[in-house]
RNA sequence: ACAUCAGUAGUGUAGUGGUUAUCACCGGGCGUUGCCAACGCUCGAACCCGGGUUCGAAUCCCGGCUGAUGUACCA
């Protein structure tokens, strides 16, 4: 059993991961969030929304996960969300049409099927694998489809991301920010892709939870006021140079900067933001690395791209989080297709006086001298510069065609305009999260399996197992325990559950079994604290808590138990302070 | 998508054509129990789905579903 699948033992057995539908056999590609894995999941999630709406303020919206197609042609994922593949006759396999032929002529990329079939006749292309004849190609779209509305009606796609709601909301969104750069909208929420072939468990799902940031900022300024914040971090970076030669290097995000490895402030921020989070919610620091997006991996409107890689026992590095400068392609895409500008104007501190020249041919003259050609004669004529125009007699060219237009009916000056502003599309940074994976990378990076050595009488080595999850993502945290099961025990540990849970700590009481069985349950949900009620409780208002990490204990009185706990919780107190050893 | 292998209580498993399907942990109840997977009694719980071969199928065959691995794919 490797790590992988002792993880999701555990996250099975325990209520983190269930398969989805498993009643009816299961389906590949989703999965269930139980009890303990949706608190966990939503107190990740929550983290996020700390960093990136409270701190950040880019403030969350929630748009719908199905979209109109119109939404999907402008993406491109109509289009481009899909790949051509093309099936061998003989050997039935597939392979993506434009590769077979990209070697052979400029543009395969952007050829469609039928360009492709003609371009694979024409080379005389064959199975890769057989040499077999190959089938014709088609698209494999990864959009699940749906209807909106009943009979035939309008197509509509799930989303295969959340961004999209959020750049078709830009216009209202910039209103809300009363139009001024930078800012951003965030989104938790629910994307679907059908995959071909799912596997990995929560790794490749169909319907999946991203945290995504469309942030929206100045493209002549991509400095970033709080840049000092994450200056001096140290973070691991592979760099495109850095993968030649198979080279992670640590460096400052300030250094980056200087040797232009990051292309901006901007970015370098966001990843040490994201640095940060990952860190935070519990992935481990040496098992996490910045992959800089190869120049021919990037997409071809995006200026840089790094992706946050987690290490994992079985898949190896994995990617977890994105992070792209977009620049203002999606913005553009959706102006071209909802044909409407979507620009803010600024003001600038001064207007700028501009002088121009400017040609103004009489087309009241203009007009019956030339009849229909008469409006590219004036284009010519606007376009031509004060030498040429002070002629008797104008030549100009049209269409290779050259007119004489007398120089009476054409005036021209320089003139002085005061321009106040100007419209500007921003450029969208992109970090964009997948919280299922972060997820099991967070469970992965906090399971251990510790060798507490041989008991006295005992050959056997005892192991315990221990999820070392971070206080503030611990679904359970604090497990309320009677050292036995007698009434008075019980009793004193139900009222000290309900005095932890006024504060809000997350409680879970348990009185079956043996004390040393109820510890090592707890220990394997990752339940950072303990508390264990027995008569001393009873007699003196004290109860022992016991750390999961050291398995020490202390003793403490009951009253102000919850300010204690909380401050182990969420204040970095000392275990050591929280009262007297045993 | 193709190929190979696999699927038995909640979890991990034994079982290669023949009564009531093995074992452990697990979960519940009762008793016992003073702090790191104690003990006794007791209860609960499974052959992935469908078809076929056979007197008889968890076991053999076919199809499906699910999982693992490899290849392909992966905004």
């Amino acid at each position: 059993m490797d790590k992988y699948d002792q993880v999701i033992e555990l996250a099975k057995r325990r209520g983190f991961l269930w398969n989805s539908f498993e009643l009816y056999g299961g389906t590949a590609g989703f999965y269930d969030y139980g009890p303990l894995g949706s608190t966990l999941k939503r107190r990740i999630e929550q983290i996020w929304r700390e960093l990136y709406v409270v701190h950040e303020g880019y403030m969350e919206i929630e748009t719908p996960t199905v979209g109109i197609e119109d939404i999907f042609l402008a993406s491109g994922h109509v289009g481009g969300f899909s790949d051509p593949l093309c099936e061998c006759k003989e050997c039935k396999g597939a392979f993506r049409a434009d590769h077979l032929i990209d070697k052979l002529v400029p543009s395969a990329e952007t050829m469609g099927n039928a360009e492709l079939d003609a371009a694979i006749k024409e080379h005389g292309v064959s199975c890769p694998e057989c040499e077999g004849e190959l089938g014709e190609a088609y698209e494999f779209n990864l959009m699940f489809k749906t209807q909106i509305g009943p009979g035939n009606g309008r197509q509509g796609y799930m989303r295969p991301e959340t961004a999209q709601g959020m750049f078709v909301d830009f216009l209202r969104l910039a209103r809300f920010y009363r139009e001024k750069l930078p800012f951003g909208a965030t989104q938790i929420g629910k994307s679907y892709r059908n995959e071909i072939s799912p596997r990995q468990g929560v790794i490749r799902l169909r319907e999946f939870t991203q945290a995504e940031a469309e942030i929206f900022i100045d493209p002549n300024d991509k400095k970033h006021p709080n840049i000092e914040r994450f200056a001096n971090t140290m973070i691991n970076l592979y760099s495109d140079a850095g993968q030649d030669t198979g080279i992670v290097e640590k460096l400052s995000l300030a250094d980056a900067l200087d040797k232009g490895i990051i292309a901006h402030e901007f970015l370098a921020y966001q990843i040490g933001l994201t640095n940060h989070f990952l860190q935070r919610v519990g992935i481990a620091g040496n098992k996490l690395r910045f992959r800089q997006h190869r120049k021919d991996e990037m997409a071809h409107y995006a200026i840089d791209c790094w992706d946050a890689e987690v290490d994992t026992d079985r898949f190896g590095w994995i990617e977890i989080v994105g992070i792209a400068d977009r620049t203002d392609y999606d913005l553009n895409a959706h102006s071209t297709v909802s044909k409407t500008e979507l620009s803010i104007y600024r003001e600038y501190a001064e207007p700028k006086m501009a002088t121009q020249f400017i040609v103004k041919p009489n087309m009241g003259q203009l007009g019956p001298l030339f009849k229909g050609k008469a409006k590219a004669v004036a284009d010519a004529l606007k376009a031509m510069t004060q030498e040429e125009l002070e002629k008797d007699e104008i030549k100009v060219m049209v269409n290779e065609e050259e007119y004489t237009v007398p120089g009476d009916i054409v005036t021209f000056a320089e003139e002085t305009t005061k321009i106040s502003g100007e419209t500007i599309v921003p450029h969208v940074i992109e970090p964009s999260y997948g919280i299922d994976r972060i997820f099991y990378s967070v469970i992965e990076h906090a399971f251990l399996e510790e060798k507490l050595g041989k008991s006295e009488d005992d050959e056997e080595e005892d192991a315990r197992i221990i999820m070392k999850l971070q206080n503030e993502v611990a679904p359970v945290q604090v497990a309320i325990l009677p050292l036995l099961s007698r009434e008075e025990l019980i009793q004193h540990a139900r009222s000290i559950e309900n005095r932890l849970r006024t504060k809000g700590l997350l409680v879970s009481y348990d009185d079956s079994g043996t004390i040393g069985r109820r510890y090592r349950r707890n220990d394997e949900i990752g339940t950072p604290y303990s508390v264990t009620i027995d008569y001393d409780t009873v007699d003196e208002n004290t109860v022992t808590i016991r750390e999961r990490d050291s398995m020490k204990q202390v003793r403490a009185p009951i009253s102000g138990l919850q300010e204690v706990l909380y401050d182990l919780m969420y204040n970095d107190k000392e275990f050591e302070s929280a009262g007297e050893a045993l």
